[in-house]
DNA sequence: TTGGTTTCTTGATTTCAATCAAGTGGGCTT
DNA sequence: AAGCCCACTTGATTGAAATCAAGAAACCAA
């Protein structure tokens, strides 16, 4: 039951057995229905979230009207919308579950009870580097780039995911995605 | 001395007196003369800085032998490579003096015993979400809207940066950003 | 199963930023 | 002051991705 998570966060902290009962005493199994929000616009982001299965959207809706994906997510995932949770302020954007997803949940309460024992500070680390997009996206050019690095770095999401959210995700349209996808395949 | 710092941190966090002294003893100055790396490609980035005046530069050097600019930072700026600090590992980029830089310096040892006090957490937050690139720029897509959003966001970075690292910290050419700019002074 | 909707692909065209190229001006060094 | 280098601008051209459009395939609901 918690070995997937607690095998995530001893790559980088490493608890003692108190300590993973304390930390495995704070989590909170939920289920999210296909297209049940776990985070509306407007809502503060109060908790971290690990994917036990399923998958997540995050999406931010601009004036005119389109979903702009930042940020999917799939199987053993963290999970946080890092705005609106380090400033605890309403949030600008939605996290939607994709499909009926199973999630620990984390209160913001708990993360502060925490707080006291040691080695919190790289498993926070851990879980808020991982909840963010991979800041090497932001070095990656041109769209066959971006989905080389996705198609090596995340296959996951791209069998998850329908291929429109994914062009939104690398910010391109289906149709250039498309090409790369035909262009890379032969 | 220290208001400016405290300021920045009071915004979210609370600290008593007795927090406030404790957090300013761990508080080293420094002084970096122009050119002069805070940071190189493999070191680990151990510590955080709060840019009390000069402005820094951090980028990544690509194979082809281009620079790209990841963070402009000017006064009163948080400072960290995240992903060196987060996972604790050798840095892929180099954070560099712009000018003559005083920082106030403080060790991930010395936040580690930060943490036993209170509000750290809040603390912490801040730092991290000020030294990223701000996430707003992933919704931005046109040069037009980038630059303009940096004028009315980070107009420091404008007066104290010449325009090619602008350019390359928004990611089009100086040639599109003088044109974008000429446009928007008509 | 059928009809309707949505996604994905492919092709044609357009648009806009990158590239290539040249000229100006400011700042250094000697 | 002279000469050089570099940043910045401006213009011409190119090229790649967006847009527009249409058809095929997958998915869902009735």
């Amino acid at each position: 039951m918690f070995e997937k998570i607690l095998g995530s966060i001893q790559q980088t902290a490493r608890f003692s057995e108190n300590e993973q009962t304390l930390f495995v005493s704070k989590l909170k199994t939920r289920t999210f229905q296909k297209n049940n929000c776990l985070l509306k616009v407007g809502q503060v982001c109060s908790v971290i979230y690990y994917v036990r299965k399923g998958a997540l959207r995050l999406y931010h809706m601009t004036e005119n009207g389109d979903e702009l994906t930042l940020n999917l997510f799939s199987d053993n995932d963290w999970v946080i919308d890092f705005d609106s949770f380090m400033a605890q302020k309403p949030a600008k954007n939605t996290l939607v579950a994709f499909q009926e997803t199973e999630v620990f949940e984390i209160s913001i309460v708990n993360i502060h009870e925490l707080v006291a024992v040691s080695q919190i500070f790289l498993f926070l680390g851990k879980i808020f580097k991982e909840g963010l997009k991979d800041s090497m996206y932001d070095m990656l050019i041109t769209p066959e780039e971006k989905y080389i690095y996705l198609l090596n770095h995340k296959p996951l999401l791209l069998q998850t995911f329908p291929m429109k959210y994914i062009a939104s995700y690398l910010k391109m349209t289906p149709e250039t995605l498309s090409r790369v996808r035909r262009k890379i395949n032969h």
